[in-house]
Parts: C-alpha cells; structure tokens; sequence
DNA sequence: ACCTTGACTAGAT
DNA sequence: AATCTAGCCAAGG
C-alpha cells in the first residue's frame, strides 16, 4: 500500500528550496503522476490554513502565479515569493538566477 | 454511474 | 507570442 497522491504532493512540494520555484507539472512528476499538474492545484488548494508547507513556490508552466492578477490570492503569493528573492516583472516572474532582459 | 469543475499542460493553429 | 483544444486526477453534485 503507498501513500495516497496527496501524501505524494505534500512531500514534493515540502521539499522545493527557498528561493526557488516549481511548475504544477514538475511537481506532479515528481510525485510519480506526470499527468497530474491539475490535481496538483487541487491539493493545495485545500490545505489548512496554517500549514507550514511552501505552497507559493509552485507557479504554473508559464513561471506565472496562477490567479487572477490582483486578487488577494495572488498578491499574497507575490509577496511571499518576494520575500524570499524571486524576481518578478510583472506578471511574469523568474528564478533569480535565470537570466531575464529588463 | 454520469457530468462538471479546477491553484494545469503539451501541442496545434 | 497569443489562443484553442484535448487529456488528466480527484472531488462533489
């Protein structure tokens, strides 16, 4: 018997680095159901509210946060990225050390 | 059991 | 580069 799929996401995504940042997709993969981006979304959408897990590090296939632009939800993402050094522009945002054109 | 919805994505247009 | 489309997993009606 193996943990359920969302055991699978909690672990992966505990595991992602401060700083950095991970596709729903990579970590879907990563937690052996490469198929799985969405459901990915889904788990962490219900995790409790004072879960300790970094769930504002996965961002979408298009390195974008993926709520609306402007809506609380995004905003606090935004700015937990921020605090930790993950470089936004704009809508977009990029691992630090990514390069990126100004 | 069937249909819809969603913090998604790769591929086609 | 911007849109559309079809496919995927799970939960809820």
């Amino acid at each position: 018997m193996s943990q359920s799929n969302q055991q699978r996401i909690w672990q992966v995504v505990s595991q992602i680095p401060k700083g950095k940042i991970a596709s729903y997709g990579q970590v879907a993969a990563q937690a052996g159901i490469p198929q799985a981006a969405r459901l990915v979304g889904n788990v962490l959408r219900k995790l409790p509210e004072g879960s300790k897990l970094p769930w504002h590090r996965v961002v979408n296939s298009q390195r974008k946060i993926s709520f609306p632009i402007g809506s609380p939800a995004y905003q606090e993402q935004r700015q937990r990225l921020l605090a930790e050094g993950v470089v936004f522009n704009k809508e977009t945002i990029a691992i630090n050390h990514l390069a990126w054109s100004s």
